[in-house]
DNA sequence: ACATTAATTGTGT
DNA sequence: ACACAATTAATGT
């Protein structure tokens, strides 16, 4: 847990090494636990070490939709931008799993972009993934139907849980998707007649990912 | 081991 | 979308 490059795939200098860890906040949050909520101020920029976090974005009625995943050597770069405008989080971040994270503190973002290239080239790189993340979730969005979503939403979990065996209700993807539940169960027991996965209470095996 | 209950899932309209 | 049926897991006796 000490040396980010080995944990993380980051090139990182050693002296930028040294600063975060004497600046960063290590601290780990369980399953289900909220790390940010809607307006929160952001004067840290979260940077994952291990474990999943998966972000959400809420309309004004408090309808919530899953926008993506974050894992290990990722950071949430919606806060990039409120990091450096210093707002409010405009998105919900909550542990997939148990999952350690270093907090650093804004100030230093745009100070190491300066100073450090393999920082800048991480916040770029992570900025613009990001971006490309988002796209494909408003692509799906726009030209998906339910089925073929419900699909791609457990490939996308099974790949932050590292695991085929998804322990959700089809009440809890209903909400993430924000559909009805009966609808989920029409399409999972659909799936599941294809062969795609298959069906234990309150637990899902993905066979095709 | 059995019964009771709550939660989850299935299905017809 | 709603209502209800069926199934499963958890818990107490």
């Amino acid at each position: 847990m000490n040396n980010l490059n080995d944990v993380l795939q980051l090139n990182f200098e050693t002296e930028l090494l040294n600063e975060i860890n004497k600046v960063g906040l290590h601290r780990s949050f369980d399953e289900g636990q909220v790390i940010i909520h809607y307006n929160d101020e952001m004067s840290y920029l979260p940077l994952v070490v291990s474990g999943a976090i998966r972000v959400f974005r809420q309309d004004n009625e408090g309808h919530e939709l899953l926008l993506y995943y974050l894992e290990p050597g990722d950071t949430c770069s919606t806060s990039i931008s409120c990091c450096l405008k210093s707002s409010k989080s405009l998105i919900r971040a909550e542990a997939e799993k148990k999952t350690e994270l270093i907090f650093i503190p804004v100030q230093l973002i745009s100070e190491w972009i300066v100073k450090y290239e393999r920082w800048r080239t991480f916040i770029f790189e992570n900025y613009e993934f990001r971006f490309e993340e988002l796209l494909s979730s408003i692509d799906q969005l726009a030209f998906m139907d339910l089925p073929k979503r419900t699909l791609t939403y457990l490939r996308n979990k099974v790949i932050a849980n590292r695991s085929p065996n998804l322990k959700s209700t089809h009440q809890e993807i209903a909400n993430e998707l924000n559909t009805s539940r009966v609808v989920i169960s029409r399409i999972l027991k659909k799936l599941e007649q294809e062969n795609k996965i298959k069906l234990t209470r309150s637990n899902i095996e993905v066979l095709d990912f």
